[in-house]
DNA sequence: AGCGTTCTGGAACGATCGGTCCAGATAAAC
DNA sequence: GTTTATCTGGACCGATCGTTCCAGAACGCT
């Protein structure tokens, strides 16, 4: 089991090596899935044999932690939340946010590909934990971002507003990155663009009713 | 391999073993994965040996291909096609049969999950054609149930809407179906209604434009 | 009764699976 | 220079994988 402490420059080798093995894995089990891809598949595309492997990680699963783990990290760190500037409408806060979201999921085809396949397939408890974990950091950021939205012009509701509406969000999200998957030539700005008036639009109407 | 015709009354036992391989394939593989369901589980879940499945499905691969025909098959025959009345607006004709089709997502998550799988981890050519044929079927669909929507009002721009609307459309399905599998506790009929009201929105303002 | 087709029961195949073991290479620590 | 912890190389394990084979049960046809 490797140590977490690195006290010295010594042989970050090791720690080179495990980045490695996450790449490796992280690539073939994005497009395979996790028995899709065996212990010599990421051997072979790591360079790196299996003791090396099973010496970073103790498990398979082990492997598949980890992969989500920093993909996670990866992804939430390049998400963007920044809040509304004063002149900011909900239509050009949402416009601009959710567009740059857009971009976020299409840096991290791997970890959404991954998660998606697990969030479906695994029934693994140590699995499940990271995929909710995952999901619920989403449906955070996405609430507080329809909040922000709103909050300029109905600071009072906006938070009733992000209720009702983070979920038609996350799966406008869910569906655009599946979209993209299967069809790379889809415009996700287009789909991002619809989805920011959607939402927007969705929003005036509560705040009018 | 089993012979298309079936003449008489005789053995229909070889049908029904056929379908109860079937089930029990797409019982598992929605759950598991292709990768992580063996030919020892479908024999165990359908209660016949592996040697019956190899007379019916000459491999592993043609089980999944058939399971897909079968769940295509059943599904697109769920999805409701009726075209708007005269009295109906946008919205109405959207809201119903949005909602019709919600349904009919929900009646199938096996096939639907299954078919997200594949769309994500399969490079099987025959895999890839079939998912290919659903997502394209399903597409003009949407594609024509936007185009109706919009026929009574615009009916020389509903096909350009239907152009500019059907892949957002089709990112609120596959979101909210997404939605479903990950927290089942959600609304899909609120789901539906807030799609269908985007889409209206969207609709109504390319009219105007 | 005999024949032929359809389907089942179960053993068996080589390949690959996830995982283990251990000898040795490497270099910081003393 | 010896020790110690970190990491690699590769053989090896039993279990399971997809697939094959074949004897025979079950039943329609003549």
């Amino acid at each position: 089991m490797p140590t977490a402490a690195r006290p010295n420059k010594r042989l970050l080798q090791g720690e080179r090596s495990r980045d490695e093995i996450l790449d490796a894995a992280s690539r073939m089990m994005s497009v395979r899935g996790f028995d899709g891809t065996s212990i010599a598949d990421i051997a072979r595309e790591s360079g790196l044999p299996n003791s090396s492997i099973y010496w970073h990680f103790n498990s398979k699963m082990g492997i598949l932690a980890a992969v989500m783990e920093r993909g996670a990290e990866r992804f939430f760190a390049s998400v963007p939340t920044t809040p509304p500037t004063t002149d900011d409408t909900p239509e050009s806060y949402l416009l601009r946010t959710l567009r740059d979201s857009g971009v976020a999921f299409v840096e991290h085809p791997e970890f959404l590909r991954l998660f998606v396949l697990l969030l479906l397939s695994s029934d693994a408890p140590e699995v499940k934990e990271i995929v909710e974990r995952v999901r619920a950091h989403g449906r955070t950021n996405l609430h507080a971002l329809i909040q922000h939205a709103f909050s300029t012009v109905a600071p009072e509701r906006a938070g009733a507003i992000a209720d009702e509406l983070a979920d038609f969000a996350m799966a406008g999200f869910d569906g655009a990155f599946l979209a993209l998957q299967a069809t790379p030539s889809v415009s996700h700005e287009r789909l991002m663009e619809q989805l920011a008036e959607a939402v927007a639009t969705l929003g005036r109407r509560i705040v009018e009713a």
